[in-house]
DNA sequence: AATGAATGAGTATTCATTCAT
DNA sequence: AATGAATGAATACTCATTCAT
């Protein structure tokens, strides 16, 4: 039987990550209390230190782990297509579903940007860059062999992935759409134009 | 006059806004703190007491102000038009120009999700649902009039917005394109598609 | 009427600085506590910081003006005799009175060495190398006069000073001897020897 | 054999000493933690429980060691010599050679005043009496006998035992002198004073 | 309208120590 | 005899806010 109520043993760190996650994407990394965590979790503040380094590193680890996940999975959900249409679906459809799985990871994530911002290149530069220089890539690709027709394919880039990203704000599992219709609306918007033009007048 | 330490006078509130702002886009709400803002002023902490009322007041304040410009510019940049096409055309002039110049006023905005999210309803509430109800409306007068093909409205609203939000991201006044330059692409991209595919095959 | 019992107003420095002191030296540095001290004085402990930058900061500056002190009175002490002897004897009484009338200052001057010690030059080196200067000074000019007889002049300053700086762990107020027999006691143990051997059996 | 992470058997006692003499002579016994003493040891930290029983006793434990072998070597020291010029000669000896081998000892000695000072008799007060009271001995000795010419015996021990031990703070292996060296000039001043007055004018 | 000094609750972090394994 | 995880109290220091002057 263990000493004392609270979480006890390997799983200890689990937990404090988890609840990490949740308050930071709840109030955001300064406002959250590492009393608040320890209490959360079950342990006395400073037991934390048994686990974490200081509170920066615990949400360095978060938004690390966080970007190793996304391009891991980005890159797999890529693997086995290659011309640029499909390419181009694969991608909105894996960002999209990515981004309404793990909208507090996405969340915290930002938190990096926001607090250590304009000091020093924050650890989410090289994954933004990673990402969005592969789309740029699938842009250039299609445009290349002639399956697109692309305006500036950075802008574009940068447009296709704030659009996606976005759906974190306002996606509600409970709401209109499901997941898989979410999805189904990007790939077209992104595919076909959000905004069609009607059959030109002939 | 540069300001001096001992600054006062009528001109005392519009410093505190002015370093306000810069230091929460900078540091963010909860990281920002009163005596950096008053030394930054070049008064006590104290003194910031005659001019606001609490630190969460003056944060509203500030991100009241940006919303009811945004607003009110936004509806003069389509007041003068009517037919559908250029509503849309004049929303992504508008709302791009404007992100482009109140970058910080966006950014802290975003503080009010952040830090009093989901316990009260943000007061950027109204302004978003305001302003996607603006381009909603847009889109869904183009689709009756037949002049757009559009798939779902509002997830068009939300791409639409996060995407011409997103270039307060990236831009940078001395990088590749200029503001104009930046605006045609966006106008194109909504307009026409963003990947457009080429002329089918015959 | 002041708004709350404690200390108020320009006061509040110098009841800081003395129970500073005081609790330095009943405690050593590290073991005091800046709530303590502020208990102490009679405010809270944050109100502290109204008055000092650090805990460091306010040990430095109570050993800075012990030797600024020190220095200022021991000059004084010696400026008017120019006799080797005479001047000796003026060294060996102010150091002695001072120390005995300074106990408090001496010893958490002492913290200087100790906790910071071996790291950065402490910031006492400078006092102690004047001090031990000055003395090197009067005894090689008493040499060279042909008025003394030295050995090492270096190892016989450090050796007088010890014995001097001594008086500070034994002597108590309401013990055997009084100040001035104290100091007769050391002036006379200077200049003809703590141990004189008798008259040489002929 | 290099002590490696992980140690144990019986030397652990002895490395634990050996760290804890060090890091209490460099960083103060209230600056010194537990746990840098076990890394340095190459343990963690609660198993320094299986060695010692409080941070305090270590403290006292290595005190005590010191003041035993002070006070056997230095009875060991006098045991050959019964006459007061030599017996003093050999006081001076033996103290100048054990405070220059065992400066780290003496150093943490002081901890004990300083830390549990003024509240209990520092467990060093014996050592210091029975130290004291050896000298003083040899000094009314001599007086006695009339070989020596003694003020005051008691502050002329104070005074003498302040000068021996003085060598701590200055004595660098690397420096001007020898051991050998400080100690004949040692001798040499409380055998025939410090700064002896030349032959007086006939 | 400004100051300077105060409050009291809060911060992240460190500490010596305990104990089941 | 060692570990790793826990405790609970303590640490220096910061915070937004108040208010007599």
């Amino acid at each position: 039987m263990s000493r004392t109520a609270g979480s006890h043993g390997p799983k200890t760190m689990d937990a404090i990550r988890a609840a990490g996650l949740q308050l930071i994407f709840e109030h955001g990394y300064e406002a959250m209390s590492l009393r608040r965590l320890a209490a959360d979790v079950g342990i006395q503040a400073g037991s934390l230190y048994n686990h974490i380094s200081t509170k920066q590193q615990l949400l360095f680890d978060l938004i690390d782990a966080h970007m190793r996940a996304l391009l891991a999975e980005l890159a797999k959900a890529l693997q086995h297509t290659d011309r640029p249409p499909d390419r181009l679906r694969a991608f909105v459809t894996f960002h999209v579903a990515y981004h309404i799985a793990r909208k507090r990871e996405v969340f915290i994530s930002y938190s990096d940007c926001a607090v250590w911002s304009r000091k020093t290149t924050p650890r989410s530069w090289h994954c933004a860059a990673s990402t969005s220089g592969k789309l740029i890539g699938i842009l250039e690709q299609g445009a290349a062999s002639g399956e697109f027709v692309v305006g500036d394919a950075q802008v574009a880039a940068f447009g296709i992935l704030a659009m996606l990203t976005g759906v974190c704000t306002w996606f509600r599992p409970d709401g209109r759409l499901t997941t898989q219709q979410v999805i189904a609306v990007y790939t077209e918007m992104v595919a076909t134009g959000i905004v069609r033009p009607s059959a030109p007048p002939r």
